[in-house]
DNA sequence: GACATGACGGCAG
DNA sequence: CCTGCCGCCATGT
């Protein structure tokens, strides 16, 4: 078997961040840990680096604990992550989610049913 | 193959 | 409350 355990993961992330609900955001520690690599919450970021250029992924959506834009710079000029955040209806100032806590989504939701 | 870095997070001091 | 260090794992040099 030559299947890599990476992909598996980046996987995995990318069918959380395309179920995050519009108007809503989440964390890459939220996500490492629904997956199981909850100390690895970097990888969650890396993944999505992966997919700056994936329309289809709403990466824009994923931002760290604090509801900071933290790779806010790793999004092309046009389509700028607080943009995006805005055009959905989430407030940011100085790169700060507004009323983040009352947005967060976690993926431990999805158990819920 | 070793060293440094990164879209993070938790804990210690 | 704020600062600093470590863990975690993949990628780049």
């Amino acid at each position: 078997m030559y299947e890599k355990l990476s992909e598996d993961f980046f996987g995995r992330v990318y069918e959380i961040v395309k179920l995050i609900p519009l108007g809503r955001v989440t964390t890459y520690g939220a996500i490492a840990n629904y997956i199981g690599l909850k100390k690895s919450a970097r990888m969650v970021g890396w993944a999505l680096n992966q997919t700056k250029y994936n329309k289809d992924i709403p990466a824009h959506r994923v931002v760290n604990r604090q509801g900071l834009l933290t790779g806010k710079q790793h999004f092309a000029v046009d389509a700028s992550m607080e943009q995006l955040l805005q055009q959905e209806g989430i407030k940011i100032e100085n790169n700060q989610i507004q009323d983040f806590q009352s947005i967060f989504w976690t993926p431990e939701e999805l158990e819920i049913d």
